[in-house]
DNA sequence: TTATATGGTATCGAATCGATACGATAATCT
DNA sequence: AGATTATCGTATCGATTCGATACCATATAA
């Protein structure tokens, strides 16, 4: 098999994929785009909880975002909170309903977990890899955990916060295990 | 990493590139689900280019695909024909403009295939367990090239035709090649 | 023949999504 | 400082998706 005809498949088998997790994602009140944004909101920290980052996340434009955020503060299911530090900008926070929301609701989970564990994580590790050679080809960003990004200074008293050393921002425990938008690997933590 | 966390994870994965992939798939006329359509209409067998099928293999209702082949007809990308063997039944032919409409389009194939060779093979025939291991779940077909299905016979005299036992139809070595939606893998060809 | 199942379409409402325009604020440059 | 430019977010439009539901025509079964 030539490896154009592989790639292919592999669009193919990612698109097809993508239709069916995505067409179980109906229900508790949220279409499968408010849903996805929801539960990036509920992992991203708070530099993170922005239009912008969305939409970035979600590869949509800012307008499709802009009106999907809408949605789930209309519902409840997020808090629209103004920027202090940028007159701009503003952060979307899930509530307690929104986080409710998002319990369940797995029914494709449940299948996958039918695989080989092995091979459910070669499997994350080569979409990994094809993830980020597709956010490197559109110029997007990869987003990652906090922790494992370049810019993380570990506190060095003990008991003092963490820092971002880009944002120049105490990070809370809780924050840096969350994802973050400006995330840039670290040669400690190659990936995630 | 616990199993669940793996799963989790593909799917998120799986939810992510299949957003950006098909986001990329908009243009000549033709927006991602459209196009999902019309390349499902141009490598399924006579057998399959129905509307039901398209359903099943995109994962949609019935009454959104049938907009979205009325839309495909009404572009000149594809044409009705009603069945002769089933007053019900309609058929979807793709066009000479449907086809090329398909050509090129691939920012993100490009992409993948900077990965290396091995890795998409592996890729694909996981991503082909995962999306089986869904469809499974819930009730849906997998669909496969209709030379590997269990019902394929090989012509017997030289010159004759191939056939399919399920439909007890002829088929031609190109319909063997093609997308059946009956497919069942025989074990001679346990995928595709 | 009557009942039921199936294939497909029509319609409604909510939402996605690209495109475009816009307003407000920030950052930059002179 | 003042003018220019960039960025963040929102608003609006039109085409379309999509679930839900109802419906019709035709097949199939009882």
């Amino acid at each position: 098999m030539r490896s154009e005809d592989a790639a292919l498949r592999v669009l193919e088998l990612i698109e097809r994929l993508g239709r069916v997790v995505s067409g179980e994602n109906w229900g508790d009140g949220l279409n499968p785009t408010q849903r996805a944004a929801l539960a990036y909101l509920a992992r991203a920290n708070r530099f993170s909880r922005r239009p912008s980052a969305v939409a970035a996340y979600l590869a949509a434009t800012k307008g499709t975002v802009s009106q999907t955020l809408q949605a789930l503060e209309r519902k409840g299911f997020a808090q629209r909170i103004a920027a202090e530090s940028d007159g701009r900008a503003a952060y979307y926070q899930p509530t307690a309903e929104g986080l409710r929301a998002l319990e369940g609701r797995r029914a494709s989970l449940v299948a996958l977990e039918t695989m080989q564990e092995a091979s459910l994580a070669l499997l994350a590790s080569e979409l990994d890899e094809a993830l980020r050679a597709m956010l490197a080809a559109r110029g997007g960003r990869a987003f990652g955990v906090c922790r494992s990004c370049c810019h993380f200074q570990e506190r060095s008293p003990e008991g003092a916060p963490h820092r971002c050393a880009l944002l120049g921002a105490p990070l809370s425990a809780e924050d840096s295990l969350k994802i973050c938008w400006e995330h840039e690997p670290s040669r400690a933590h190659p990936q995630g």
